[in-house]
DNA sequence: CATGAATGAGGCTTCATTCAT
DNA sequence: GATGAATGAAGCCTCATTCAT
């Protein structure tokens, strides 16, 4: 073999182009600056990627698998009644994203790229794909919670785990925007809200032991 | 044609550029496609635009303000008990929005543009200006309701109306991503849930007229 | 208009290429070479060509359309005997690719472009078509000396045009390679062995007037 | 594979390299190609030859050689009267080359590298002298024809050479260009005139055994 | 005022060459 | 000696902007 075949190295750029890619957006990113950030010749880069778009598209699929197995990660770990659970998902995700607002920059990145770039459809597959995933974790705990009778039959699980899900993106959104807005407090009153809106109504008991706030 | 001195010209140009953006995006958008969309010359856009940036920025800011002209419009014509009124409210903004989803990417691409810009501030101030804008008057309409009694005093007016605009944003970008996903629906599901969620919780009557559809 | 709209803008970057391809040959001529060598900038050539490739074909297919008008035009003006025909022909070709030795090189370059490029293809076509017209004027100065019994009929007219046509190809070749080889010499003594052994057998005495040299 | 120390490797990787620059020609002709076609890495090449100029140089070198080789292999065996072994080694030449038409391409790259390369004297060097021995041998050829009275003293056996080898290129080159160019029928007909061209004058009886065809 | 031909800074990418293993 | 991962110089081309007409 040659030199080291540092087997990290393609990580090392993968990383590294992260970063740059969220703090200057993709047009406005270099692949000198991501070279540089990762310490490594312009060349190399071309290595491991066939090219700026191919490196762009694949951060974003790191970055989307890596949220999948942390939702799932997180889901896995709930614990105690529906309300608790919804409570402590969306503590965890707004959190987690919280703590790396940055890379958010890199989500609308990606979102704006499936504008307008050729490869449009795929970025939309694997975004739908993510939201999907998504989807499905919340719908579940909510069904689940249903056939427990903790949560009302009426509501529209798949309905309801759509907005909810929105909801976390645009407060991060928001958060990201605008750094003084309060991305958990809103979630919390928020979650609040709707779980109370999804409690059984035909008994005035709160269900889950916790009672709000 | 050096001579019809179209009072309009700006505008023309502002509007084409609007549809140019928000089909190509920011970046991949080019001044001479603007030109042309506006029958006008490249150069005449400098007329009235200092810069491709500039140009941007005159378009968001007009898209800006007339979906808050837009919104202040549907929040005077209201009508009925609160819960009425916000699915009201609602539908109408999604309504409305999904009516323009192409121009939905464009507002992805500012987002982006925020990301990189120099003039990043200034997007971010026109966009926490558009969105508090917009959780002013639907906190006013909670708190309005919560001084009327039809909406629980625990609730957080300014929380929920943060995280209901996102809401909005979150469902109409699952449709730009996912054209067949019914943000309608998704929307009414889960207002329901948060009108519910909202009810005074010492009395188990509805308050609002409409029972939950 | 803007700017003068120089109508001879597209002649002078044209000219300015063949210059720099014949001195550099196509993969070694740099863009800026032909931009500084037309005075224009280097973003012009792009107005009037798509791409390298595309104006080093166009320098290519205009020496060609030269090189053929410029055949037609000698051929015209040949007078006299089939000997004295072939001669001055075989002279005036040899003389005035002699003096434009250079745009030899531009020509090897061809070749050489028709071995790699993927435009081979459209590169062969019009070689064939300029080898074609050449070889049509020079079998037709065959054939008519047939009908007039100046030529044997035995000669392949076709056959012989192709060598002779072959033959100037490679004497300039052989002078552009070595400037002090005499290509003009070898023509002349060539011709005259062409031309004697084409003459009919059936007589000794020579048909056409001048006697060789 | 760091271990077999061919001893052939430097042939092999010359001969990978010939069949590379003939098919893609020197600018086309990737260093990577070669060694994969080398079955060698890639730093091996350097190993044998400072640098792809280098390489092709020794390419070409290689391929003068054998051509001269062949050619003086060819002339030694030549037999019988004058027109036969003009005959006969054109035949030869031009269908030994007809066998390898893809390596036409490459002197053609040959030419073309000549045009702009540094070692454009060195390239030069090499053409003529295997011109030069072409020239020698045919040259002669002739010369020994006129001292035993077959071909009039007044031929430029110089001059006559020249052409011919240079028609023999050309009909090649023809060939190459359009694979439906008969160039072993032209270059007979074409030897045919010369051959008579050559003929002495003063008697009119065929000084060769062999009728034309 | 309007125009669009001209411009050139700067980006992405290629690929010959090096050199640690 | 052999290798191929790493490198960076250098080229083609794009496109926002200018400015003579």
């Amino acid at each position: 073999m040659a030199r080291k075949a540092d087997p990290n190295r393609k990580k090392t750029i993968l990383e590294a182009a992260g970063r740059v890619f969220a703090r200057k957006g993709y047009a406005a990113a270099r692949m000198i600056e991501v070279a540089e950030a990762a310490a490594v010749g312009k060349g190399t880069i071309y290595e491991y990627f066939r090219s700026k778009e191919e490196l762009f598209f694949a951060v974003f699929e790191e970055m989307m698998h890596e949220a999948g197995a942390s939702i799932s990660r997180m889901a896995r770990e709930l614990d105690g009644p529906f309300g608790q659970r919804m409570k402590t998902l969306s503590d965890n995700i707004i959190q987690s994203w919280l703590g790396q607002l940055d890379t958010y920059a890199l989500v609308m990145e990606f979102w704006s790229a499936t504008a307008s770039s050729p490869g449009r459809e795929h970025f939309k597959a694997v975004f739908q794909n993510g939201y999907g995933h998504l989807r499905t974790v919340v719908g579940e705990l909510i069904r689940a919670a249903q056939a427990e009778g903790e949560v009302s039959a009426d509501s529209d699980a798949h309905g309801v785990a759509s907005a909810m899900i929105g909801t976390w993106d645009a407060l991060l959104l928001q958060a990201w925007i605008d750094p003084s807005f309060d991305a958990l407090a809103a979630s919390r009153s928020f979650m609040e809200v709707v779980i109370r809106g999804m409690r059984p109504v035909e008994n005035g008991i709160e269900p889950t032991g916790t009672p709000s706030r």
